[in-house]
DNA sequence: TATTTTAGCACAACCGATTGCGGACAGTAA
DNA sequence: TTACTGTCCGCAATCGGTTGTGCTAAAATA
């Protein structure tokens, strides 16, 4: 096999008899270059097979046009939703993604952190690991002015972009269309020791949902569990399902989790929605495809990804220092199927 | 807000009144550089917070250690497992995964191919999109000794390396279970007009399966579908149910087809799998959940991944010409549930 | 015709890490 | 003392595209 070399920009001047600086200017449709030589070059550039070398452009303009994403996991369907969205809003500015998993890993999240650092990424989208506490080794992007945006999972205390829903309100509203639908006991599942706010204000919604329509927060209809499981789910079910007084109703803050509840209920003969409504959270696409499908808090992945990757686009191009590093939220809506229309 | 700069070797040089080389090779353990030098650079390295520019050194030394991938979408359960195994493989020798997404057509294929070549990619790993008929795009990366791994979805003719796992059997296998399970008259689903062989082994396992035991290929127990979705799944069952003989089980070529199969028949009040046994293909998440949960073929995503990934890192170590370009192939196994358990 | 303007292009430094080559120096052997 | 070996390190070129500066010749103006 022949050993071509890359053709450079250099190949294209000798053959042309100009400048490499000529080359490099037409190929981008500077102005002090000529409409005939900027055609020439081009036609030639075509034929040579030229293709820009990223790396040289890169080092010399310290711009790289790469996005970093770092997260968790690609196979939930969440990430996997939200990195489509960041790598179609990327793709429309010419920019390329770059990925890496923490796998909830405090110490592979400093280390990819410090491996996109060194790959001179323009810019960081992150959602953090289940571990993470400190988020100082995310201080070497805002230091060199590398435009961070946290997504979904995100640290209380660091002044920089969040892209993010209500979980609050998502939990609030999902709790009340359950108290709608004629609920009177309403089980929450819950993670426990969440470092974050996220599952927490999905549970501060749930309570305060409860608390203004006069329902008492019974403590043993909120199960903690120690992962977000299938198995976990069903566990905590059955638990729920042994009490002397079961509940009615479950606000469950994602779907598999939803789903599992909605399996056991069936398995025990407890009829979905009439004995036991149960809403979910994510509009995972299992969700509508279950049966009875589940009513769940639609989380707009997508979105997030292209808002997240927008933000960063959008502030490369003008940094303005005294922008405030706003929080940007999402909309969440109640989608309502069979597990939970009981009206 | 302080601006700092990227702290370079020349900044450690410097500081220590020793030469750039000096750093760069103390930097790597180079055995030219006394064990003092070497612990004092890194000593110092570390203080002033220093990070290779990986752009340097891979302009400099034309290797990037990255990996492109490019598949048609991250959002499909089988391409994100994909993903997962290739990045966790590729983060254990310390390449980082570049990702684009084709969406199945053919001239962002085109166009993704240049932009991994222009970012001096390292190894490319790729899923063909549904669009691609002329593979003539990835000559660059051949041209140019940049090992080249297909997975899943690949060219038929095109020199290089593959991940797969053997559909004909697969769907022998599958097929051969429904038989022995007792089914007679067994339907198929298949795109239409698919370029590659990927469902079209599938299906001839599927009818040598059938021949081999004798029975008779029936043209209208086999339903092309567009495309492979949930509704065109449902139409094509419901398609099959209204036969004035309909078929008594079905090998579904995606666990979503099988699904909607399962879920057609429960409406319809036809008992699976007594009536009606299914069994899916590729082992998704939503096939161990649904209920009855599905019968399907397991598709190693993440081993394949990891497959393909360590194929492009061995072969970046020693690149010997010679080396056939082999083909890979995974085992899938028959895993027996619910859908299609009828002894 | 003399002079100013401007279009069109070349020169060379630069980004930061890498590496072949060679120099300085110390230690050992002759 | 001379020659030789080996250790430790610096010089400078290199990768390829970008960009500020400046030169030349043609076009426009006086």
């Amino acid at each position: 096999m022949e050993e071509h070399r890359h053709v450079t920009i250099y190949d294209i001047a000798q053959k042309l008899n100009l400048a490499a600086s000529t080359i490099s200017r037409a190929l981008k449709d500077h102005h002090s270059i000529s409409d005939k030589t900027i055609k020439k070059v081009k036609q030639t550039a075509k034929e040579m097979g030229f293709v820009p070398n990223t790396l040289a452009a890169g080092l010399r303009g310290n711009v790289t046009k790469t996005i970093g994403i770092l997260i968790p996991t690609v196979t939930q369907p969440f990430l996997s939703s939200l990195i489509s969205g960041i790598e179609i809003a990327a793709q429309k500015s010419d920019y390329s993604v770059i990925i890496m998993q923490s796998h909830d890993s405090y110490q592979m999240e400093v280390d990819m952190a410090k491996s996109l650092y060194s790959n001179r990424v323009s810019g960081v989208i992150c959602s953090l690991a289940m571990e993470t506490k400190d988020t100082s080794h995310f201080k070497q992007f805002s230091n060199n002015n590398i435009p961070l945006v946290f997504v979904d999972r995100v640290p209380k205390d660091y002044d920089t972009f969040r892209v993010v829903i209500n979980n609050y309100l998502a939990g609030y509203k999902a709790t009340k269309h359950l108290i709608e639908q004629g609920c009177k006991r309403i089980a929450h599942l819950t993670p426990v020791s969440e470092f974050g706010s996220l599952y927490n204000e999905r549970k501060r919604g749930y309570t305060d949902a409860l608390a203004e329509h006069g329902i008492p927060i019974e403590n043993n209809l909120i199960i903690s569990l120690k992962k977000i499981t299938y198995e976990e789910g069903v566990k905590a079910c059955n638990q729920l399902f042994d009490l002397k007084n079961p509940p009615d109703g479950l606000f469950a803050p994602g779907d598999l989790l939803a789903v599992s509840a909605v399996q056991t209920a069936k398995k025990r003969g407890i009829k979905v929605p009439d004995q036991f409504a149960v809403i979910g959270f994510n509009n995972d696409p299992i969700s509508e495809i279950i049966e009875p499908n589940i009513s769940t808090i639609t989380h707009p992945a997508e979105k997030m990804g292209k808002a997240a990757a927008e933000l960063i686009i959008k502030n490369l191009k003008s940094v303005k220092e005294e922008d405030a590093k706003e929080i940007t939220f999402l909309n969440t809506q109640v989608l309502v199927r069979e597990s939970s229309r009981k009206i």
